[in-house]
DNA sequence: CACTCAATGTAATCATCGATTACATTCGAA
DNA sequence: TTCGAATGTAATCGATGATTACATTGAGTG
């Protein structure tokens, strides 16, 4: 009531129903029909914009041409819509990453592990912002959403089986296991969060080249991997527990 | 004048102001002497307590004694105040950094990479609110302060040396050293972060272990390192990486 | 020693935010 | 048609960042 006029309702909240109705149950008429679904689009042209930090659930009802208070009942705290996008975000990364594996060279491991690092890096470097909410866990109530820790553990399971696959065939043979999956974790994501820290520019790797130069590390990286499981006229020499300086 | 009484002005205010006095330049008298460093410290501490979200200027203003409005004189916006906090932490990483190198072995450029890797990183999980604080550069003015910028070239700087050093000697010969460098880094950045960002629990490795199995993630890379620069097949067995369960 | 003034903190204020409640409207099923 | 559940509005509360006018101090100047 301060300088907003109170009446777009009936006519922006209405169009947007209609054009983006599916019909969540019944008919998409007068309450908005999917406050919803448009209030997680109206956030995530928000973080798109500013980054994380600038969601303010206001905006995100005034965009969506409703009360501040309406999306407290879909969304009773600012955590839960962050959360809501970070599911959304969480199942698009997802897919895209079984889709890259699912076509990669089959019987083929490490060549699986590395359409998979590329895959996570190209979807990290095209929604920068998406990625930013997924990957910050202050930003949402990650233990409450379902299909988030689903998704996750489906990616981490799917590395994991892909590791253990290529141990079998003799390649990374000498390479601890876990040792090898939290270097892999690490490196992609460290190239992915670099990127939306803003820490990539100022390296001389920009925006375009980015994406090639992250993915050159992957390959470095794999083909280390590769080259640790040569039979390398090394014999698989006993563990030591490292000595610190 | 909601519900906290009004009035502890001279009393607290006055005592923290003595106490704390190792007198900045004059005497610690009536003016509170050193909000300003007082206010950085309060801030860190609200950093480590609640992350770098948690951080509110009133708060701040709150354990230091003073009025809500007192940091205004010496930090205009939350921003500067937060990249003070960056500035003493990113002085405190930088001086770590470079004293693990200095005592590293000398003429072994690919040992003081490795030094310079797990000081960062002992460093990160050390002080995990510290590195939260200058990692995300949404969280500061970054081109605003100096020592942050020139601290941080100098760290890259080194790095550089390291990794040009170490292709001298022939070690990692054949890869790319723009590509080495955004490894290490990315490595070093990712492993840091996914601490920070609540990514390491969930995979079985914990607190303490975490930084072992960190480190066993930069000496594979190290590992790696060198055997790239070595003629194929015939890499000697360094050290290895410990293996777990 | 007294005066003045820049530095520094206080008080008060504004707009905005997240959260929450009481109330109103609409839809849809009985 | 009626009535209840869903859903949005309005109003409110406490807290925040920012900013201004004002007060106080203490250090330097004469």
């Amino acid at each position: 009531m301060t300088t907003r006029p109170r009446s777009s309702r009936s006519s922006k909240a209405k169009v947007a129903a209609k054009k983006a109705g599916p019909r969540k149950k019944g008919r998409a008429g007068y309450h908005h029909g999917n406050l919803r679904e448009v209030l997680i689009e109206a956030t995530l042209a928000l973080v798109e914009e500013g980054g994380p930090e600038a969601v303010t659930v206001r905006e995100a009802a005034r965009r969506a041409g409703v009360s501040p208070g309406a999306p407290f009942r879909h969304f009773p705290t600012r955590t839960s819509l962050m959360t809501a996008v970070a599911e959304e975000a969480t199942h698009r990364l997802h897919d895209a990453v079984f889709a890259a594996v699912a076509s990669s060279e089959a019987d083929d491991p490490l060549a699986a592990l590395r359409a998979m690092g590329r895959a996570y890096l190209r979807w990290a470097y095209a929604n920068p912002t998406h990625f930013a909410v997924v990957s910050d866990r202050r930003l949402i109530d990650y233990d409450s959403s379902q299909s988030i820790v689903r998704e996750n553990r489906e990616m981490q399971a799917l590395m994991v089986r892909l590791v253990i696959e290529a141990r079998k065939r003799g390649l990374a043979a000498d390479i601890d296991p876990a040792v090898a999956r939290l270097a892999s974790r690490a490196l992609v994501y460290g190239l992915a969060r670099m990127r939306v820290d803003g820490h990539l520019p100022q390296w001389g790797v920009q925006d375009a080249r980015s994406t090639e130069a992250a993915e050159a590390v992957i390959d470095l990286f794999i083909d280390g991997l590769m080259r640790a499981g040569r039979p390398a006229a090394s014999a698989p020499p006993r563990r030591r527990p490292r000595s610190g300086p």
